[in-house]
RNA sequence: GCCAGAGUAGCUCAGGGGUAGAGCAGAGGACUCAUAAGCCUUUGGUCGGGGGUUCAAAUCCCUCCUCUGGCACCA
């Protein structure tokens, strides 16, 4: 079996709260998945949670809860936004699912095996309140620590290391030698830079059981159990693995798949992230997969975060965009139109309530949404709804957003191809003032003139139904429900010229995007 | 502090030696199919300051100012 397009997007930590940020990472992924299986590639999308760690296991003694039962409720809380989101995800992982946990081990006995991790003692240190090790960074300007931290004693405690810093110089020529593994090219630079000029050190990747137990054990020392590296980067893999994957299985000895033939989805294509974990994604990751004879990703595609009118997103002071109750008052397509539009990936954004207004009536109801309306009211209005012959005239210009629109998704350029899209609707709407064709109807001589002009507008209407289905869900489903033609195509090639039937009756128009008042 | 990047129309940004561009916002107009939407026309800028190279600089060089991003793991 041939290898399936893989994305993900980053798992969230079980104990947080969906935000923007979230949303936003997973929309971009969701777009990209649509859009390589429009492409009429198979596609595996992944996204899931991180579910071990100290927090987890604190919140949920304070609840008096099973750590596992805690993170179950959560995570239904999790698979409501995604649904919300409207995500095509086929998949969603877990880190305390057996079938992850079981490629964590296999992972770590593998490095064990091979003499990359190591054990050594730590002095440090460390808050007894907080149960964590203190740095540098946590002393205050005078050298004491916040009493936030408590009492702070000096302890020693023995851990294992991962030889992270031996594949220092082989990271960095592999970066230079693919320019695409990290992007956008200014993301590639930092680590680049860093990888130049810092010294890579090893990683501690364990916590004694005694201290965490929620977590997954070191197979070779039950004392032990793995820390955040392992255990969720992990997930990228585990899955397919899972699967039984053969460029995963194979190497680490894990059964081979239940169900002939396994998915070929390793290794991953694209991995979705925010550029607050750039360096575990791009450092981290592929010296894991190194280390343990896998192959790496192809690429790290790295997006930037979200501010609300300028500032800093902050529950503290209130100042937040909550997804959720945008799309319930907006529609999950206008929120989804509005971030992937906004920014191009890699830049950060600023969210603000006129931009968000302003795009949703200036460019979906007034442009695509009027757009259809008015094509479709003079259709039914003119020609009892009947599609013409086949006309042309505007055929050049389907054909230039579809090739347009195909091109920037395949360098997973969403702005830009929704830029495309939308020359499409400006050139189609200008075309109505130009031909107009509430005039030509009121003249029978001009008949002939007429039904061209309206196949025409029809058309585009469909056509614009189907470049945007890797972007929009409720939309081009809407526009074919309203031509009468019944499935959405799967395949951006039904947007080629000509392919809407003349004699065939359409639906009944409907606004697409109603305006709101007092918003 | 170090390393990048950026400063161009009210806003967001493109351009990168040879009459300053787009979208939005603003102004005016003709139309009426449509969600009072759409279409056409149009006002805005000594391209951060200063100096230099050149016949010619927003563009190349120097310098200054301002802003942004990055500087991990640090058990």
């Amino acid at each position: 079996m041939s290898k399936r397009f893989y994305i993900t997007t980053a798992i969230d930590y079980v104990n947080g709260e969906p935000h923007l940020g979230h949303a936003y990472e997973k929309i971009v992924a969701d777009v990209i998945a649509r859009s390589r299986r429009a492409a009429g590639q198979e596609t595996f999308f992944l996204t899931g949670l991180d579910e071990h760690g100290q927090k987890v296991q604190q919140a949920a003694q304070a609840e008096g809860k099973t750590p596992q039962a805690y993170c179950d409720e959560l995570a239904e809380v999790w698979q409501r936004f995604i649904a919300k989101l409207g995500l095509s995800n086929d998949d969603f992982v877990r880190t305390t699912q057996p079938r992850h946990q079981r490629f964590v081990q296999a992972i770590l006995s593998k490095l064990h095996a091979g003499g990359q991790l190591y054990k050594e003692v730590y002095r440090g240190s460390y808050s007894t309140k907080e149960e964590t090790f203190l740095t540098a960074k946590d002393r205050r300007p005078d050298g004491s620590f916040d009493p936030i931290f408590g009492e702070v004693i000096e302890l020693e405690e023995e851990n294992y290391y991962f030889k992270l810093g031996a594949y220092q110089r082989w990271l960095a020529e592999h970066i230079e030698r693919n320019p695409s593994f990290i992007q956008p090219a200014h993301r590639r630079n930092e680590i680049l830079g860093f990888l130049k000029n810092d010294v890579l050190e090893d990683l501690c990747i364990t916590r004694p059981a005694s201290r965490l137990s929620w977590g997954i054990p070191l197979p070779f020392d039950p004392d032990y159990v793995t820390y955040v590296w392992f255990d969720a980067l992990s997930n990228y893999a585990s899955i397919p693995a899972s699967f039984g994957d053969p460029a995963l299985a194979g190497p680490l000895g894990l059964p081979p798949s239940a169900s002939q033939p396994a998915p070929s989805l390793w290794p991953a294509d694209i991995h979705v992230v925010g550029k607050d974990i750039i360096r575990f994604h791009s450092v981290f990751w592929p010296i894991m997969l190194k280390a343990a004879g896998l192959l790496l990703p192809l690429q790290v595609l790295v997006h930037g975060w979200w501010q609300k009118d300028g500032q800093k997103m902050s529950k503290s002071t209130g100042n937040v965009v909550d997804p959720v109750r945008v799309i319930d008052d907006w529609g999950v397509d206008a929120f989804r139109y509005y971030v992937l539009r906004e920014l191009d990936i890699g830049q950060d954004g600023n969210w603000t309530h006129a931009g968000f207004k302003s795009r949703y009536s200036a460019e979906l109801a007034n442009g695509l949404g009027n757009l259809v309306n008015r094509s479709l009211s003079m259709l039914k209005r003119y020609r009892e709804g009947v599609v013409p012959p086949v006309s042309t005239e505007l055929a050049a210009d389907g054909e230039r957003a579809l090739t347009e629109t195909r091109a920037h998704l395949s360098q997973n350029h969403l702005q830009a191809a929704l830029q495309s899209i939308w020359s499409l609707v400006a050139r189609a709407n200008q075309y109505v003032d130009h031909t107009a064709p509430f005039k030509l109807a009121k003249d029978p001589a001009q008949g002939r003139r007429l039904d061209e002009v309206l196949y025409n507008l029809t058309e585009v209407c469909r056509i614009l139904a189907v470049l945007l289905s890797p972007f929009l869900l409720e939309t081009p489903a809407k526009i074919y429900s309203q031509l009468g033609l019944g499935a959405l195509p799967g395949n951006l090639s039904a947007a080629t010229w000509g392919r809407l039937p003349p004699g065939h009756r359409i639906g009944t128009p409907a606004p697409l995007f109603p305006r709101k008042e007092g918003c």
